[in-house]
DNA sequence: ATGAAAGCGCTAACAA
DNA sequence: TTGTTAGCGCTTTCAT
């Protein structure tokens, strides 16, 4: 059975697709509708069960009411706890939420960017990979409210929200060097982007605070996509070659969890000799045996500010075009969780 | 800048719109379409960098190439991972995935339901809520896929994919007992859906083969929405008033993390006399001093059973009208991991 | 206070 | 081999 349209109510209320529409669209008061009308109108939407069809509506009006939102992986909790918020936020908005994983791959980024556009969504909220300005300097001439999160692309004029990486490998092995370690590795990954770029650089200068260097011996860029078994043996190979390093600071939530499980198989033992930490807060981290501390970023926040920045620009309406506000450069602190 | 529509190709190739849309969908081998024309027309079309839109494109076919994702809570690792490979292969096939989260209100979820309705999801992936049987057959009806997972509504005829929940408690429990435990605690949520139903009497089952009964005193279920206090006050509680337990058997992953945490807080150690067991699989169990064994579901497995099924119905094509097969019921077997 | 009709961008049946 | 055109369901301007 084909789904009710528009008309079908018009029909069977015996009045135009114009009115019905009205009605639909809450105008029912401003046209000056006469209450009767509305009544029998809207029994028989409910009556019928009748929901308009948003794809007409989008295709005539030009929004779709649906947010784009690219992630690299929406299976890591970082990015499906954001997700959750946003959705949540936007949901209340009459926004809805389309994902796409990018796996850190540009070339499946430039896809997704394109087909979310075929599909017209009304924003983007993304986690950009190298190589994707481009893109998104694209979306923006065409004034499409776009916010960038996680990763900052600093030389573009885009909304942002970002966490102080650099402050947050800062006070992580500040942190470690008050505890006396002087020996502390360094575990991150080989995707140069600016996010990873200062948790590098907040490490060094901590190191260079104190009077150290970074020793290349005890750094580590694992390639993004190594397989389980792969990350595992530069692990190993780490801490084989260097028994005498007493602290690891990992720059992701995924290579510490990684790391803990190398740690176990190989019976290298935490305590006050040997210590990690890691970057993003998990279950895991809070519930290991000792805890690790970590570096915690504001996920609520982060989440909180992207939709707010979103809802905005998509709500300007008359003064400018959409897309056309200032660009909003949010930088939140992480918290350093000792544990 | 308004984005380039077909028509703008047609003028400046100096062609007709349909020409332009044979060849944008591949039809023009068929429509014998000079090679010349196609070439001109692809070139303006790269040159002009033109997406053809979606909307307008759903709107005459009908279909949105869309599939709704309704699941319980995006952020749980459960959920994001089956998302994520649903995502991938869905993409390969040129179908994009919409999520939301019920959390677990059957009110949303039905508002869900009627918001990817009107946007005209081409199919639905549903972790059902209590309620929601109406809906679904409602779907149904008009002859839209529909697979549900995650929790099975044994009473109707709908595409499933689940996981033989009792099982996993008989097996998690039997071990257990074969440990030589005899107070062996449950702790669930209050949703009875059939998938907890079904949790609950494996362990039945398992404790009524060695010749026990559940005991009420062990037995506890903490209300879905609780707060994270709450959810501890009722752990606590049961520890407290039952110094004896020996083994507590979990019947969720989020309430055996919750577990792990008031076990520290207060003191209980986890050894030969204390042993616990969750559901579904995660790090903090593998990762844990001393690891927790749990009964684990193959998530990829369930991901690829869904999206194997929507695709299927989704591509009959001439034979039958969409989701109009036969319905197939999938029941997967969890593994006890033991640690 | 209500209706007629144009048109959003595209597909596909039919014409030429 | 290519073009003309109706129409998908809706919003909104202009008429009445």
């Amino acid at each position: 059975m084909k789904p009710f349209s528009i008309k079908d109510i018009a029909t069977r209320a015996n009045v135009s697709i114009t009115t019905v529409s009205f009605i639909l669209n809450g105008k029912a008061e401003k046209m000056r509708i006469s209450k009767s009308v509305i009544e029998r109108v809207q029994g028989i939407i409910k009556e019928l069960d009748f929901v308009p069809n948003q794809v007409a509506r989008s295709l005539r009006t030009g929004d779709t009411k649906t947010i784009g939102l690219i992630v690299e992986d929406i299976s890591n909790p970082f990015f499906s706890s954001i997700a959750r918020r946003i959705e949540d936020k936007a949901y209340k908005k009459g926004y809805k939420i389309s994902y796409s994983s990018t796996e850190n791959d540009p070339l499946k980024a430039k896809e997704l960017i394109e087909m979310f556009k075929s599909r017209q969504v009304d924003a983007y909220i993304i986690a950009p990979v190298p190589g994707i300005e481009e893109d998104i300097r694209q979306l923006m001439s065409e004034h499409i409210p776009v916010v960038i999160f996680d990763r900052n692309l600093p030389e573009m004029e885009v909304n942002s929200v970002v966490v102080d990486n650099f402050n947050g490998t800062y006070i992580a092995t500040k942190h470690l060097l008050d505890k006396g370690k002087r020996k502390i590795a360094f575990v991150t990954v080989d995707v140069h982007v600016d996010q990873m770029n200062n948790r590098f650089l907040g490490y060094e200068k901590a190191l260079k605070d104190k009077g150290l260097t970074v020793d290349k011996k005890i750094y580590v860029e694992v390639p993004f996509n190594s397989t389980d078994k792969d990350t595992c043996d530069y692990l190993v190979d780490l801490f084989e070659k260097n028994p005498d390093i007493d602290a690891v600071l990992f720059s992701t939530n995924y290579l510490a969890i990684k790391g803990l499980g190398v740690l176990r198989e190989t019976g290298r033992e935490m305590g006050k000799d040997f210590t990690i930490v890691s970057y993003d807060d998990h279950d895991v981290f809070r519930l290991h045996t000792p805890p690790i501390s970590v570096v915690d970023q504001p996920i609520e926040e982060i989440a909180e500010q992207i939709i707010d920045i979103v809802l905005r620009e998509l709500t300007i309406g008359d003064k400018g075009r959409k897309g056309d506000r200032e660009v909003s450069k949010v930088t939140l602190q992480p918290h350093f969780i000792e544990r």
